[in-house]
DNA sequence: TATTGTTATACTCTATAACTATA
DNA sequence: TATAGTTATAGAGTATAACAATA
């Protein structure tokens, strides 16, 4: 930002050659969301709901407003997330004992065979996305993006597509 | 996708420790996407704008049908997404001379000198997105996505973004 | 009759704000 | 009075279809 902002007649200095690669990363990150929203589509789910079922599934018995700090949207959006899980069997809201105004949200059985499947496609869309590297290439990808995320303190399984990003 | 439908009582078979790598290129990806975004909304853009700026500097007198079809969009959109840049003075339509249902786009001096401040911004962001890295890491990653990138055959300067992902 | 660009319209997604029920 | 969840409403973004000018 810094760098940015500065005198206008010169590039930012860098001690090494750039190379793109955080337009790449975008490009791909972008492209492998898209595979994997076509490929979930064929069991009728949208990436959102994915999300949503796994925190579930990680965290059963949370409440709505957990969720939707967690994944920094609005609890209204929450609704309109969890609202087709409900419709469509996968998940149960149930009102708490201890505070009635709270839904403990757990996954249902149907909703546990769901997330199954949902391991399957994933692991068959990782292995599509990355058929041509090597095993060497893959584990050096995959241990530099995990190096990344924690450097960024990104949450672990919260992807950020969930905000707004205008 | 054949390994999702097949049999459904054991996970899909694969050679190598999987590791989640396409959903943590998704994430920071996502990420990259929006810190850019952030960047740029100093100097009044936004990352469609930005994109189509430089398609129009790579190739000056390329019509609106031709942007269309390398996005991936409908031609009403790149209305839309032209419009603003003509209002701001970055872009000029000009009737085609030898067709003019045409509109050729080129640069004003005003978009050129945006487009500076764009080269500097892309390399503080690029930068930014880095540091933490060695060198050595980072010229392996950006060996690594460009392969990715080659394999699939994505556009090199096209981000999927501008197509629907639904 | 076909093509380039534009406008009009409708649909989807998301946030804001008002509302209900609980506390 | 404050909080969890919901509903109503409005705004942005995008596609579809109708349209004007040109070929």
């Amino acid at each position: 930002m810094a760098d940015a902002e500065q005198d206008d007649s010169r590039p930012t200095r860098s001690s090494r050659p750039m190379r793109a690669a955080s337009f790449m990363l975008a490009q791909l990150g972008a492209h492998a969301a898209q595979r994997f929203g076509e490929r979930i589509a064929e069991i009728g789910l949208t990436p959102p709901e994915v999300g949503l079922l796994r925190m579930i599934a990680a965290e059963p018995g949370r409440s709505q407003r957990t969720l939707a700090a967690e994944l920094g949207v609005v609890p209204s959006r929450v609704v309109a997330l969890i609202d087709p899980l409900d419709r469509k069997g996968l998940i149960e809201r149930r009102r708490s004992e201890t505070d009635r105004r709270n839904h403990e949200l757990h996954l249902t059985a149907e909703g546990g065979k769901v997330l199954g499947q949902l391991a399957r496609i994933a692991l068959a869309h990782e292995h599509d996305m990355f058929t041509g590297l090597t095993d060497d290439e893959y584990e050096q990808l995959a241990t530099t993006l995990d190096k990344l995320i924690k450097a960024r303190e990104l949450s672990p399984g919260v992807h950020p597509g969930y905000r707004t990003l205008g």
